[in-house]
DNA sequence: TTTATTAATGTTGTTTTTACACTTATGTTA
DNA sequence: TAACATAAGTGTAAAAACAACATTAATAAA
C-alpha cells in the first residue's frame, strides 16, 4: 500500500486571522506588531503555521486564543493565498480566517504583551505581505454574511441598545441606514429580547437595552435569510 | 536574514476541481475514475498537487487543461479541506476550485483516455475522500454566484434559446421558474443580443437564438447585481 | 387545409421597500 | 420648579418589486 505521494512538493501552510471588533468608535481589526524577521516592527495580521496533526479550523482557533485568550469564537475560513513570493522567507500558502469578537471581552494584558492593537478599519497601518488584500476581502465577506445571517451580533456586548446595533450595521456596510426602517426590519427577524432596563449613558431619556434571544437566534443561523439594509 | 521557518511543518497541497457542465439533460459534473492507489477504480474529482513554483489558480487551470484540453475557463477558488486523514496516504490539504464549461467544447478524446465521464449532479456515483462534500459545497456556491453575477452563461453554447437559459437556471437552482417572469428579469439585465436567427430543432414555430452582449456582460461582472429567481 | 406543438407576450393584485417628521421621556440648567 | 436640551421612540403613504396567471402566433406535419 502506498504511503506517500513521493514526487509531490510540500509547502508551509499558514493561517492568518482577520479579527473584527466593534466599540463606540466603530469597526476595528486587531493587528500585531511583528517582533521577528522579516518585517520586524511592521504591522501584520495575527497568524501562525498549521501543525502536522492539526486541522485548519483548529489552527485558527488556537492562534486566536493565543493572542486574545478567547475561546468559542465564531470563525470562518475565507481564502487561500498562494502567490509565490508572498512571504519572502519561504514558500508559504496562507489560509485566511475571519473572527468576530466583542472588543471588551478579550484579554487586554495578553494583547499588550504581544504588541497587538486595535485599529479602525479605515485608519489601519499598511500591513506586510498580502495582508491588506486579506483584510479587504474579509470586509467584503463580513458585509455579505451580515445580509444572510444575524452575524453582526457577535460584535456587541451582551446588552446593547438599538442605536448600537444600528451603528454596527452602518459601520459594516459603511453607509447610513434609516433608523425606523432598520428597527422594523430587525424586529421582523424576531431574535431580540427587549429588556425593562434602560441605558442612561447616551441620553436624558435613556434607551432600552436588548439581548439576543438565543434560541431564535440559533434557528436563524441555520436557515439563511435575506436582510436587505 | 532568515531563510526558513525551520520549526514549521510542511504539508502536501492538492487542488481538486468541481467541473460543471450543462447539456439538454441537465447540470453535470466531470468525474474521473482513478487509475492509481488508493481507491483505484473509484470515482473522484479531477485533481492534482500544487507544485513548488506554482500559484493555486495556475494549478487549477493546469489540471483542468490536462484533463479537458480547455483554456481560459472561468474558475474560482472555493475552500481548503484539511481533515487529518482525509487522504489516507499522506497528510494532504486540498483546495477546491470550481469551473464552468460548455459541455460540448471539451476534448472528448482526452477525457476518454483519462477515464473521465460526465454525471448528472443528482445521479453521480459516490466519490472518494471528502469529494462528495466538496461537490455539495460547490453546488451551493454556484447557486449563490448565479444570483449575483451573470455566471451561468459560461455553461451554454454561444447561441442559445431562452428555453435553454431557463432550463439552466432551473437546473442550478433545482426549482421550477415562471417562464414569463424569468424572461423579463433576464431582459432587464440587458446583457443579451436577440438574433434574427431561429433554432428550429425544438418546435415547429422555432425559437429565437440569443448571444451575450460581451461588453454589457463584462460590465455586470464587475458590479454585482441581485437576480432574485 | 387542418392540426399539433412550442414560442411569445402583458396585466393585475400583493408584498416589500423606501422616504419621511413629530412626540416623549428625562436630566440639566436657569 | 419651570423651561430647556437631547436623543429615543414611533407609523404611514407612495413607489417599486414580485408573483401569479392564459391567450395568441408561427410553423411543420399530416
Amino acid at each position: 500500500m502506498l504511503n506517500s505521494y513521493s514526487s509531490a512538493d510540500k509547502v508551509l501552510l499558514a493561517v492568518d486571522c482577520i479579527i473584527f471588533g466593534f466599540d463606540n468608535e466603530g469597526l476595528k481589526i486587531l493587528l500585531i506588531q511583528r517582533d521577528f524577521e522579516p518585517e520586524k516592527g511592521k504591522w501584520s495580521l495575527i497568524g501562525g503555521f498549521l501543525k502536522r496533526d492539526e486541522v485548519l479550523d483548529s489552527a485558527a482557533t488556537r492562534i486566536l486564543n493565543t493572542y486574545t485568550g478567547l475561546n468559542d469564537i465564531y470563525m470562518e475560513q475565507l481564502y487561500a493565498y498562494s502567490e509565490i513570493d508572498r512571504d519572502p522567507v519561504e514558500r508559504t500558502i496562507s489560509v485566511s480566517y475571519f473572527a468576530l469578537i466583542n472588543i471588551e471581552n478579550h484579554n487586554a494584558e495578553l494583547i499588550q504583551n504581544y504588541h497587538a492593537e486595535w485599529f479602525p478599519i479605515n485608519d489601519a497601518p499598511n500591513l506586510i505581505f498580502d495582508h491588506n488584500e486579506m483584510v479587504q476581502n474579509a470586509i467584503k465577506r463580513l458585509r455579505y454574511k451580515t445580509s444572510v445571517k444575524p452575524i453582526g451580533f457577535e460584535l456587541l456586548p451582551e446588552k446593547f441598545t438599538m442605536r448600537q446595533l444600528l451603528e454596527l450595521y452602518e459601520a459594516i456596510l459603511s453607509k447610513e441606514l434609516d433608523k425606523r426602517n432598520f428597527i422594523s426590519k430587525i424586529n421582523s427577524l424576531d431574535i431580540l429580547n427587549k429588556l425593562e432596563e434602560k441605558d442612561m449613558q447616551s441620553s436624558r431619556k435613556g434607551s432600552y437595552l436588548y439581548t439576543f434571544n438565543k434560541e431564535k437566534y440559533e434557528e436563524k443561523l441555520q436557515n439563511n435569510f435575506a436582510l436587505n439594509l
